[in-house]
DNA sequence: AGATGTTTACATACGA
DNA sequence: TCGTATGTAAACATCT
């Protein structure tokens, strides 16, 4: 169901947009004033920020029999860039997928902050705040299909995404392999190595935390979960870079440094996230193994994404502060982008916002609808997403078709979460490094409703597990894309609408 | 035996 | 150049 999409809104961000930047009055065609592209905001008038609609018809279940439930993985490739990311011509990646003619807009899976939302398909001219041209279709990625395209997710987003389809606070690992080979046709028909690579990260991460099996429970193998200490690495949608000092993120929000820097950190997240250690000029490596070759395959929408969002970056590069154009906007409610990350992240969930007093932690929660039966997930409760909101009596509910902000009271957000951490331990064990890190004094604040009972399970709730149903990745891609990772005040702003 | 979990080593990409 | 993030491979231990 499509969002904010009254032309009045568009209209409206337009109007702002040309106060604070009249020279795009002037630059731009008067006739077609910011058109023609994506400079227009046309097409935000038929975004969809829930794209994860659980009520989507299943119109690409081919595969997956084991799934009711056809879980319609897709991510956006630009075929015809050249950039010099991008797939080598013949790429398997750009074969065989659904063309995404006309709109922009991104549809189904791009409830993930990280997906492409932005379609930058080519290189915007290096003055901002021009909006790149889309010059091609994208293509759309069913990774749970296609098996020949290697998800651009790092192990880690796939365990998180795993564990938290599995509504269950924690998961085997067996469950996580089920889920990701059922939601990834790639891994379903690659070398199992892959396997071997999630738990090195299981392991290796400390941001899973693994919870021994009890006695009494039949089994192999022990359970993992999100380590609540470090369940601060979502903070408004928000993957921090470790690189970032914590001071960085403390400051106040809503700068234009806040936007360069966000851009930046855009770049390098989806750098790292979306770079290919697999084929290319350079990226091989040197001790292939001289097993399936197919074990190599290029990550179909990482170079694409990598020139997108380096595009990205370039447009939001410099002073510019969407703030000023979309305050008041949505009528006020949201004052910062902080706000926006909140809602987005909400949002693509279909997610209820419950905020407690002043200066207390507040917590949210989502509403996913699975097969038409909704599934109430305190998401907290699976240590996904917390956040400190320190704005008094604010009311901010998202819902899936409208948005509620009443009686917000715009304040500085307090961020005190830091995410920074989620992926970020993977070779510390290696390098031995500080972090350089703000910490939540007790872990215990981030569920200071969560009884430590609460985090066990039963017996009867762990064997449900196995038979839960997954999210759709779409979802998946919220809580692991979207929160995991940066979003650009502009990706946000285009979620948001 | 196979699954699970830990650890080490090394590689690439990228940002500082 | 170095540090970081991530991926890959492999050896090894433990458990079922």
């Amino acid at each position: 169901m499509p969002v904010l999409t009254s032309p009045d809104i568009a209209n409206k961000f337009k109007e702002r947009w040309l106060a604070a930047y009249p020279e795009d009055h002037v630059s731009g065609s008067e006739s077609a004033p910011l058109d023609d592209s994506l400079t227009s905001l046309h097409w935000l008038q038929n975004f969809s920020i829930l794209s994860a609609d659980p009520e989507r018809p299943s119109g690409a279940g081919l595969e997956c029999p084991s799934s009711q439930q056809h879980l319609f993985i897709k991510r956006l490739a630009f075929p015809g860039t050249d950039s010099p990311s991008s797939p080598p011509a013949g790429d398997t990646a750009a074969t065989g997928m659904p063309l995404y003619l006309g709109s922009p807009v991104t549809s189904g899976s791009d409830s993930t902050a990280a997906a492409p939302r932005f379609p930058c398909g080519a290189h915007p001219t290096p003055a901002y705040p021009q909006i790149p041209i889309q010059p091609s279709p994208p293509v759309e990625i069913d990774y749970k299909t296609n098996p020949k395209v290697k998800p651009p997710y790092s192990y880690a987003s796939l365990i998180c995404m795993a564990m938290q389809a599995s509504k269950q606070p924690k998961v085997t690992l067996s469950t996580i392999y089920n889920w990701i080979t059922e939601n990834f046709c790639y891994y379903r028909h690659a070398e199992p190595s892959w396997q071997n690579s999630i738990r090195h990260n299981l392991s290796l991460n400390k941001c899973f935390k693994k919870v021994p099996r009890q006695k009494d429970e039949p089994g192999k193998g022990g359970f993992w979960q999100i380590d609540p200490q470090y369940a601060d690495m979502f903070v408004n949608g928000i993957f921090k870079r470790r690189r970032m000092s914590a001071n960085h993120y403390s400051s106040g929000s809503g700068t234009n440094s806040g936007a360069h820097r966000q851009s930046k950190l855009v770049q390098s997240y989806h750098a790292s996230q979306n770079g290919c250690p697999y084929q290319g000029a350079g990226g091989k490596r040197k001790h292939l193994p001289s097993k399936n070759s197919n074990s190599k395959v290029m990550r179909a929408t990482e170079s694409p994404l990598l020139a997108t969002e380096a595009n990205k970056a370039d447009v939001l590069r410099g002073d510019f502060d969407l703030s000023s154009v979309f305050d008041d906007v949505l009528g006020g409610s949201c004052s910062t982008f902080e706000d926006l990350d909140i809602n987005t992240a909400l949002s693509s969930l279909g997610c209820e916002m419950e905020l407690a007093g002043p200066g207390r932690q507040g917590r949210w929660c989502g509403g996913v609808d699975v097969m038409g039966q909704s599934q109430h997930m305190n998401l907290h409760h699976q240590s996904y997403g917390y956040m400190d909101l320190s704005a008094a009596s604010m009311e901010c509910t998202v819902s899936m078709g409208e948005l509620h902000v009443p009686h917000a009271h715009p304040q500085p957000q307090q961020q005190q979460l830091d995410p920074d951490r989620l992926l970020q331990s993977h070779h510390q064990h290696h390098h031995h490094h500080q972090l350089q890190l703000q910490h939540f004094d007790e872990p215990s604040i981030l569920f200071p409703e969560q009884p430590e009972e609460a985090m066990l399970q039963t017996w009867e709730e762990i064997k449900e597990e196995a038979q839960a149903i997954p999210l759709t990745l779409d979802q998946g891609f919220s809580l692991c894309e979207g929160f995991f990772t940066e979003m650009q005040p502009w990706e946000r702003v285009e979620s948001y609408l």
